[in-house]
DNA sequence: ACCTAAAGTTACACTTGTGTTACTTTATAA
DNA sequence: TTATAAAGTAACACAAGTGTAACTTTAGGT
């Protein structure tokens, strides 16, 4: 029998669902109906919702990894800063997504699954603190500034929703300016 | 017989749970057994969690707006900014959970709490784009930056981690000069 | 053609949360 | 002192989600 559904397409709806419902919210009953199939099929797959969350965010941070490690390339910080934040958006809902694994009750034997998960992470902040680093030896990040609030403000960019719905070039454009010389008016 | 909790305890351990457990994970069992008495007793106050959410909501954003209104007698838009922050960090988790009243079902015969709920929001507005005004006028704002991005800036700082646990105070003088200046080094 | 194994469905027992009602407790005011 | 009404509890029927196992469907190899 050909499978109804892609890992693609069942990843999609958990995505979106997440997004609507959160943690709690979401359940194989929703995701069935989403892909017009039923409950008892996702659990030939999953064991339960946690391991199919789990293993949904391993999959997008390892496509975010991949890109992620290509910003090497750009030799300039302020470069490098464009192309994380093309990524960052790219994969907005993984972002938005991450904080929900501190949800899942640690007492439902998926822990092997969410260690492989803080390693890919733990790699996730190995590139960033080097792009933070380059940042602080071509002077472009003032002292004062903790690495983690840096990263924290341009991570939090996802989350700012663009009510007047401005052209996504244009809208990266004005994070990226914000980011860098904050709201003050020019010099 | 005398009441075994107040109302600002309820809304204390509500405003927790709905961040520990999001608004599908939260129900009447968990505030009862955090405030030592049974489900059946939350039910002579409230309909249902929806009708209890939105209460709360409109009682922190009440007192959230009561602060706000001061802001009118800072002169400068710095003065303003720094006492915006100070509220906004004081009412943090208003902040963190306003977003999940759009996850609560419309047909749930709340909506005209709902409406009292969007008035405050629309209230809210009206200081703030006075707030952003001013900053125009001082020119302290890049004409480029639409109100609703420099607010969403302001607003999502509320929830960058402190990672390394610095004073508070410390903590929203950096906010406060990065969302000023940007992440730059000094000119 | 037909066998088989993967894919999917259906039905069942179980668990957890909901909302209501009848009942019990207790401070207080007549 | 005792009546009462507000506060709280306990128990019930119901609704919704979980996980499993027996069953059905069907593409693809032989």
């Amino acid at each position: 029998m050909t499978r109804k559904f892609t890992k693609e397409a069942l990843y999609e709806v958990t995505n979106d669902l997440l997004i609507q419902h959160g943690y709690a919210g979401l359940h194989f009953g929703l995701i069935a109906e989403r892909l017009e199939i039923t409950r008892g099929a996702l659990y030939k797959y999953f064991k339960n919702k946690d391991e199919l969350i789990i293993d949904l965010m391993i999959y997008e941070m390892d496509k975010f990894l991949q890109d992620l490690k290509v910003i090497r390339q750009y030799k300039h910080f302020n470069q490098q800063l464009e192309y994380l934040l093309d990524i960052i958006f790219k994969y907005s809902r993984i972002h938005q997504n991450l904080s929900i694994v501190y949800q899942i009750p640690t007492t439902k034997h998926v822990n092997e699954k969410v260690k492989q998960l803080e390693i890919r992470h733990h790699d996730m902040y190995a590139y960033l603190n080097a792009f933070i680093e380059l940042g602080r030896e071509e002077k472009r990040i003032h002292t004062e500034f903790p690495d983690h609030l840096i990263l924290g403000f341009i991570f939090q960019t996802v989350n700012i929703p663009n009510q007047t719905n401005l052209p996504e070039k244009q809208w990266k454009t004005l994070i990226m300016n914000f980011l860098s010389q904050g709201m003050q008016a020019d010099l």
